[in-house]
DNA sequence: TCTTCGGCTGAACGTCTGTTCATGTGAACC
DNA sequence: GGTTCACATGAACAGACGTTCAGCCGAAGA
């Protein structure tokens, strides 16, 4: 039954560990598992990945890469600082969405020690964008500058705290909308003249 | 050497355990672990809990009781809405830092699942918390009505989000003013006579 | 001194894990 | 048909884990 090549299973095995390692976390799973999800032999696996660790590694390098594009794509051509923060916090609670599971695992799980370095260069690479988007609004004099780097800082936590929310507490999920207007617009009644941006609702 | 007290023993056994969960996580801590930093052996803790699971419940109990009634006394005594955010933020991050990795443990770990009970019980009450907090804020004309509790669920997440950086991103890591700024001023600069409430930095 | 008993010990057990390796299989060429 | 080779198998191994249990220890009462 030798049909496949190596590139197709390869590609079958990166689909099932993301699925496994999504579904149970990294050291919930084992490699009997990501071998029964691809319909595959425990041996195999090893023809095609050192170890464990290996395969997790190119999983999640495969969906680094992606969601970076992505989020590169939509808010980079975009010249409104107001747009692109909202854009942002848009595609960011859209592709947590869609690898719920996963990107919480490699934020979190604890075996999975050795990403480290990625995972630093990962958030330091969004932050950085964060940051640059901020530094023009302020330039421009559409926002306030709250220390140094302090509001890029809220709005990833509140962002990575979506992530855990969809997890483990989905009562805690809000509107892209939502979040774009508190951040922007804050809590406290405006009472001048001026009106909340982009009040959209 | 059977000085101690069952109620000392106890006692030393939920201090370790706090210890090692905290250090090492549900999943990486292990009997033997909790054992050699209670200095006492394994069958011991067996004289005192059922199984890991039920040492593990035992440690969040109490740790959810503390945190709970440290955020009731220091923000249900407070009049002003907007004090009672500051304060709120305040402490949960001062809480967050004390009990860093238990606190994020307790959050996550997939082989934790026996506690999904109590995390939901908890969240709902913080979240009525500064649900209450906000809608007393809104009738009082103080802070703009955002969805429906949508800025409670932010606030929550910004703060989530706070916890996962004290673990795996320090560099995130911001103060409660600005913090608080933000989520009360927004990212907008007011150009009107309004000023940014509270201004602090 | 002997018995009882609360407190404690740690080797041993069964199970699960990541990993290895001797072996199998079928297509492609000679 | 025979050989080669890429692809694949899954029983077996070594180590770690949660848990158990036969037994030890020292104080207190008889």
């Amino acid at each position: 039954m030798n049909r496949r090549s190596a590139e197709d299973t390869r590609r079958i095995i990166n689909d099932a560990a993301l699925t496994v390692f999504s579904k149970s976390g990294y050291e919930g799973a084992n490699m009997r598992m990501i071998a029964a999800e691809a319909g595959i032999s425990v041996g195999a696996l090893y023809l095609y990945h050192r170890s464990k660790e290996e395969l997790c590694a190119t999983v999640f390098n495969g969906l680094f890469k992606e969601f970076r594009r992505e989020i590169d794509e939509k808010v980079l051509g975009l010249s409104d600082p107001v747009e692109q923060i909202r854009v942002y916090i848009g595609t960011y609670m859209e592709m947590a969405k869609t690898h719920r599971e996963f990107i919480y695992t490699f934020n979190r799980e604890r075996g999975f020690t050795f990403g480290v370095e990625w995972k630093r260069s990962f958030f330091a690479e969004l932050r950085a964008l964060v940051d640059s988007i901020i530094k023009r609004g302020v330039e421009q004099g559409v926002f306030a500058e709250v220390g140094k780097g302090e509001a890029t800082k809220v709005l990833v936590s509140a962002l990575r705290g979506y992530v855990v929310s969809i997890v483990i507490d989905p009562e805690n999920l809000f509107s892209a909308d939502a979040c774009t207007d508190i951040l922007l617009n804050g809590l406290i009644k405006r009472c001048g003249p001026q009106e909340r941006a982009d009040s959209l609702q």
